[in-house]
DNA sequence: GTGTAGTGTCTCAGATTTGTGACATAATTA
DNA sequence: TAATTATGTCACAAATCTGAGACACTACAC
């Protein structure tokens, strides 16, 4: 079935999110899969990784890209856009933390930075456009903001994995916390 | 020399906080020792981690401790113990990462745990004099803004890492995002 | 029922990681 | 200089992780 191979990868981001080197082992018990089943499905750890990859960007991608277009302004589209990425939730957040790895050299020649950037780019044109028009604080930078867009989608996933808040209560807290935190 | 302890427990901290079960090989590499030195300090894995909390606990309540004596009342405290969260960096999230973790049990009982707990007791009894001050918006929660917190800090973080702003500069923005973003 | 697709179990060889012993070398101190 | 200390090099066994073959079992389609 498809399914299981969705189901493979869904586990191999939430576990590489959390450690990045953690056996196969793990992800095939997240997934409830034995580890011989996982490697039918992925020939070697690179491969899955790709496809976590593949997976995240088409979700991401998709997600801002709907949320881009379904808003008429600048200021309207920040919030649609950055719900958007709250619900990618650890898809988005486990892409970031790959691209900005120590050992990590971004670089445009790599085809799957570009692809990263390519997912980011209405974003961060949009807070672009933002950015000079004023309605950001000015002292603010893109790269900044995206930084701290991610981390609070950090947060958000934290409160919905210990419970503490529910969804629709921890999605108002985070753009609050977002929008205030850029000076909006 | 105690030089080269500490400046593997240093290495430790930021490869860990990368990747958790990165070989022992890197942490010694970025320490610029052999592996074989490395385990004539630290008997193994387990021993190292240990030291490494050991290590972040002591240095991050000191800095705590220190700047929530430093301050008069509880709006400056703030302001005094985000730096010092700030300052401590990676060790502040590598932290507050290990005891976030999807598989840890957060429980009193475990020592490591009420240790945690204790670390920033100053830091989140702060936030809650100033939360029913109604300084900080009502809506947030201590752990909301705790884990807010270290998010912030590691924005901080990336942001020293590529070298894209300057020490001051980055430190300013930090702590606009962070107390704009819970409402002050 | 028979066939087929998907998965689990068991097994195993190769690769990688880990921890340590033995000894050499460089630096420091007496 | 001689002794001591810290570290590096090489070697090695044990443990763990990885990827795949062989075969059994289950469910579902025909």
């Amino acid at each position: 079935m498809k399914d299981t191979e969705q189901s493979i990868i869904e586990a191999a981001i939430l576990i590489f999110n959390e450690d990045l080197s953690a056996p196969l082992e793990k992800v095939a018990d997240r997934a409830q899969v034995t580890r011989r089943t996982l490697h039918r499905y992925f020939k070697d750890r690179k491969e899955l990784m790709d496809k976590c990859q593949k997976e995240i960007r088409k979700a991401c991608a998709i997600a801002m890209s709907d949320a881009y277009y379904a808003s008429a302004n600048p200021r309207e589209r920040l919030e649609t856009m950055f719900y958007a990425g709250l619900d990618c939730g650890s898809k988005n957040t486990f892409l970031h933390k790959l691209h900005t790895l120590h050992d990590h050299k971004h670089q445009v020649a790599n085809e799957e930075c570009s692809e990263y950037d390519h997912t980011f780019e209405l974003w961060k044109g949009n807070l672009q456009v933002l950015l000079t028009k004023g309605v950001i604080n000015q002292g603010m930078t893109v790269d900044w903001i995206h930084n701290f867009f991610q981390s609070v989608v950090v947060v958000f996933i934290n409160s919905q994995q210990n419970g503490a808040l529910d969804r629709a209560e921890a999605r108002q807290l985070a753009w609050f916390s977002f929008s205030k935190g850029i000076g909006i």
